[in-house]
DNA sequence: CTATTTTTGATAGTTTTACTATCTTTTTAA
DNA sequence: TTAAAAAGATAGTAAAACTATCAAAAATAG
């Protein structure tokens, strides 16, 4: 049996919930695309209506002006992600499994998942290497904040600072390394792409280096209890 | 005597040279005005003018285009930091205590520096915390690479890569963890500002805090060899 | 199964941004 | 002191980012 995955998305994102039409669906599919493959800047409601087939006032139905498109696209990958982390950690008892796992999930580019019809979760995830951070680096964070915008990516970090706990209760870091190692296993990502130099891993371009990297940085600071002190006296 | 320093900046980042006449310094010093308290996005080249008091038409004949701008601010703060790196930890032997210094230049709101009459560095640094990262998040990241626009960033990633190397010559990830750090360094700063729930220093607020935590992850992955190989493995 | 509401399509218009062009005046430097 | 360079003033274009309106089509409720 086909199981088909449906995020509860938070309503201030869109006018009309774009899940529920076809149009908007292909809003959705059209925008990811157009997105990820000539970049934030470039993308406008009026490329996105023609490729639709549809004209620029449609898609403003659905959407008060590209950035919350662009927010709408994002927090749509974390909740996603969320699931994909909660679903296979599982059956995993020990919490450093779970942490490795979760660093592997955050640093591969993954496959298109058939059970969402809409989106491609491949190119989502190259979009949200590239744009991820514009969805909070604006001069409105704070008043996007407090219409809750950002939770899915908050949620994702509570979910890992508190696996982090689990491996190491006296860890006094918690949340600020759980939104390292999303943001480093993106970014680094990104440096391996287009600067190279910025990472050890311009010879080989891969993701498993991201991913030792990660492991050896994540799992070297949890289990290092004696510096936690000392550093401040310094 | 008072020193006044000057950068030699990448020619292809301007059509004339802003710190040759006041004009020029003028749109240097209001740019970083109005790009960090309104943000980038809504920071346009006629507002500029307007505030300095000349035309759209002035500024346009000392950059191509507002990106072009910014990536000239945020490349002038990169060659300003690793002047006060180099100059600060010069007389310092131990590797380690450098990299301290570095991670605490990083981490800590600078205060105005008086050799750069034109440039509000303290200003400039909250620019680059907020619109640092889109100085490369663009999709014309390759031809402006190939044109050696983020030179800068990437000397001063290789200089903290290879203070990393002198703490622990066998580390193998000296230019990721550089990256990591300068990177963490703005970021756990945005985020305390702005989204403070993803990191471990809501209650405080304190740069303290991220430098401590930016000592821990370092140090702790640096002087960990064990993990390197084995993490691999599994 | 038809009447009513909701959604979409088509068209048009406004304001702002991002630029380009041109010409004159002022400043600078040989 | 004169020519070259820079700055000022003005105008204009193309595209982006919306808003408004009205008719056609589709969904739905009674």
């Amino acid at each position: 049996m086909k199981h088909s995955l449906r995020m509860k998305m938070n309503e201030s994102l869109f006018l009309r919930d774009p899940e529920l039409s076809e149009l908007g669906k292909n809003i959705i599919k059209y925008s990811v695309q157009l997105i990820s493959k000539q970049g934030f800047e470039s993308f406008t409601f009026k490329k996105l209506a023609e490729s639709i087939g549809t004209t620029e006032a449609g898609v403003y139905r659905y959407f008060e002006n590209k950035h919350r498109l662009l927010v709408y696209l994002i927090s749509w990958y974390w909740g996603w992600l969320e699931f994909q982390i909660v679903f296979q950690i599982n059956n995993i008892d020990d919490p450093e499994k779970k942490l490795q796992k979760i660093i592997t999930l955050l640093s591969k580019n993954i496959e298109d998942d058939k059970s969402t019809d809409h989106v491609n979760e491949s190119l989502l995830y190259q979009l949200v290497i590239s744009e991820g951070s514009k969805a909070y680096l604006t001069n409105h964070v704070k008043q996007d904040n407090k219409q809750h915008l950002f939770k899915p990516y908050k949620d994702l970090c509570k979910l890992i600072g508190d696996i982090i706990l689990e491996c190491n209760p006296k860890y006094k870091y918690s949340r600020s390394l759980a939104s390292t190692i999303i943001e480093m296993a993106h970014l680094q990502n990104f440096f391996i792409q287009y600067l190279p130099s910025l990472t050890d891993f311009a010879a080989t371009k891969s993701e498993h280096d991201i991913i030792s990297f990660l492991n050896h940085l994540v799992f070297s600071s949890i289990k290092n209890a004696e510096l936690q002190q000392s550093n401040k006296k310094k």
